[in-house]
RNA sequence: GCCGAUGUAGCUCAAUGGCAGAGCACGGCUUUCGUAAAGCCGGGGUUGUGGGUUCGACUCCCACCAUCGGCUCCA
């Protein structure tokens, strides 16, 4: 490769009309240029040439750009080797793909580089290490979160200051049990839909067992029941005298004998780790006869969901296989949507503002039509996409549209932040459904006297508090913003003999509720002041003996700023304004009611 | 799930077929010190798990598990 850069070889672009290319690439065998070239727009196909025809000449089909000349290539390295699926297609074959980067010179090189090295200090996964923030443990299983006391503060403090916005916003806290029924899931379609990417059901007999298998088979097979299905039936009969009792109707097509089945199931069924919150929502929902007067229905839940993921996907905090979303499910009239999905945008768009998470975009996720995956009509579909649509251009947002990223049972819209390596991570999310509330025949009764049907709104603002945190980690670098540092002060005593009034300062912080700790070990002051930095806490709090005379406090930063000395109740006052103001200013009652 | 790499003390990492080590952290003692690391001593390991090769395995081979980087997936 040093050869090639010395000799500055220049490419040369040219176009072939397809017909004369086609031959060509046929002739030269190889299978995947030509696939590319057969899927390439265009009557003419762009080739790259460099070198002199025989020696070291290289001819490539590109659609390019290319460098001018490889003498621009003054640094390169190869990063990494990783397999990737021909097109992106897990059906097809995987090839190596070798990545690397070349910049103008070693020295925007070294500097890339040593960016990579910075961005990886603020990997989530290395600081909540460092800051015991979290822990994973293999024993307890891989992509199952143990919150550490520091994350767990960090978590609290969130939901505690969703949970305050949730009320104002006319949300119901509700709380549900994080396993159900496997036949809730059969009818909200999540079983046996997303079967891989879930826990397998716990069954509570061998017969509920079989009869799910019983159910899967029947659900196979449209027409007529097929062999392997009447003989699983036929075994289940020999054991089971009820169920020989009624018969099967293999000769009827798959919705009767489901029905059946699930019947038997009704009494004796397996239970799901649930992946999602909604069915129990809308068991709450169901559980009275709803008004148009109580709409709409919002009801919030800090949900726990388990989602088995693939063990390649599976990423520190960021991809896990068990989480909690600031979830609710919003019950509404046709006529309430617009105003609803707005409420849920501004929600997201609040939540992001108040960690200063601004640089993130918003993805519209539509179905993909030619896919079989989504679940209820066109109309449903046509009236949810536009109503999604209305939200985002009523709020003025930019937004991408993205064919194939919606629910199965409704498009959405997505608030995407990158990590500190530039991979994307979805976090808030707003979904439409008109398609859950008619598999469970949710009604309310309209002013005319009549059931309707309502609309539902899933949403969750942050998405999930681990993705989240473990997002926040990054986006601060672990230097959390006062209201949300697990340690928001360390006390650090010069010696002994301000050991006293150092604890005195302790508790003064102590009395508002500032989260302190006091650092009264035998180390000097340098090993102290270094500890406290290392650990992000905002406030280091020099006392000493100058201090205790005073009834002052030294105020350094953890960014290593000299913030001078200050009355301790001035110093503790501040904080709690600080605190407060949850970084940013709040408008004052006068400011508020203009 | 797929491709590849990695797995040694709580953490970061040495030891390449011949007695498993260092720094930090942890415990004890000395020290009481003014803004990013005081000193001494000590405890700590079935080298991811299971098999195999070998006189002998952290080291070589196989399987599994986990992690990391991609791919695919992501209700």
């Amino acid at each position: 490769m040093r050869e090639i850069v010395k000799d500055d070889r220049p490419f040369t672009r040219y176009e072939v009309p397809r017909d004369e290319a086609m031959p060509k690439l046929r002739a030269e065998g190889n299978l995947y240029k030509i696939d590319n070239a057969e899927r390439a727009d265009g009557d003419s196909l762009s080739f790259y040439v460099t070198g002199q025809p025989g020696e070291g000449r290289f001819e490539d089909l590109c659609r390019g750009p290319h460098v001018p000349s490889t003498g621009r290539i003054g640094a390169y390295k190869v990063m990494n080797v990783a397999g990737a699926y021909w097109h992106g297609d897990a059906s097809k074959q995987m090839l190596q793909r070798v990545y690397g980067t070349t910049w103008p010179d070693k020295k925007a090189l070294n500097d890339y580089l040593q960016q990579l090295e910075e961005a990886r200090k603020r990997d989530h996964r290395r600081l909540g290490q460092e800051l015991g923030l979290f822990t994973l443990d293999p024993s307890v299983g891989p992509g199952l979160v143990l919150w550490k006391p520091n994350g767990a503060i960090v978590r609290h403090t969130l939901e505690e200051t969703i949970r305050q916005e949730l009320l104002r916003r006319g949300y119901q806290p509700v709380y549900t049990p994080a396993i159900g029924k496997l036949d809730l899931y059969r009818t909200s379609g999540h079983y046996p839909y997303y079967k891989d990417s879930q826990y397998p059901p716990l069954f509570e007999s061998r017969r509920a067992e079989r009869l799910n298998k019983l159910w899967e088979l029947a659900r196979g097979n449209e027409e007529r029941a097929s062999d392997e299905e009447v003989a699983l039936y036929n075994e289940l009969a020999e054991q089971h005298k009820d169920l020989a009792e009624f018969g099967y109707p293999a000769a009827a097509p798959a919705e009767e004998r489901l029905k059946r089945v699930r019947a038997w199931l009704a009494q004796e069924d397996g239970y799901l780790l649930r992946p999602m919150n909604c069915p129990h929502h809308v068991k709450i929902y169901a559980s009275e006869k709803r008004s148009y007067r109580d709409l709409p229905v919002r009801l919030a839940e800090f949900g726990n969901v388990y989602r088995f993921e693939q063990s390649g996907e599976v990423h520190g905090m960021t991809r896990v296989r068990g989480f909690t979303q600031d979830d609710a499910h919003v019950f509404c009239t046709p006529d309430q949507l617009p105003a609803e999905i707005n409420g849920c945008v501004d929600m997201a768009r609040q939540a992001l503002k108040m960690v200063q998470l601004d640089d993130y975009r918003v993805r519209i996720g539509l179905r993909d039509p030619k896919s079989d995956k989504y679940i209820g009509s066109n109309e449903n579909w046509a009236k949810s996409e536009a109503a999604i649509r209305a939200a985002v251009q009523t709020a003025n947002i930019n937004y991408t549209e993205e064919i194939g990223e919606a629910a199965f049972y409704g498009p959405k819209i997505d608030f995407v932040v990158k990590d500190c390596l530039g991979r994307e991570w979805q976090l808030g999310t707003i979904q439409v459904d008109y398609n859950l509330p008619e598999r469970f025949d949710l009604t309310y009764i309209g002013d005319d006297n009549q059931p309707h049907r309502p609309v539902m709104v899933h949403r969750a603002p942050l998405g999930s508090f681990e993705r989240f945190v473990g997002i926040l980690i990054e986006h601060f670098a672990g230097a959390f913003p006062l209201w949300l540092a697990p340690v928001q002060a360390a006390v650090c005593t010069v010696s002994d003999k301000s050991l006293e009034y150092g604890r005195k300062v302790f508790e003064a912080c102590a009395q508002i509720g500032l989260r302190v700790m006091i650092d009264d070990s035998d180390d000097r002051i340098g090993a102290k002041i270094r500890r406290a930095t290392m650990q992000k806490i905002p406030y280091i709090l020099v006392i000493g003996e100058q201090e205790a005379a005073g009834g002052l406090v030294n105020v350094r930063t953890r960014e290593g700023k000299q913030l001078g000395s200050h009355k301790l109740l001035d110093f503790v006052h501040a904080c709690a304004i600080e605190v407060n103001e949850r970084g940013q200013k709040k408008p004052t009652p006068a400011e508020s009611v203009s």
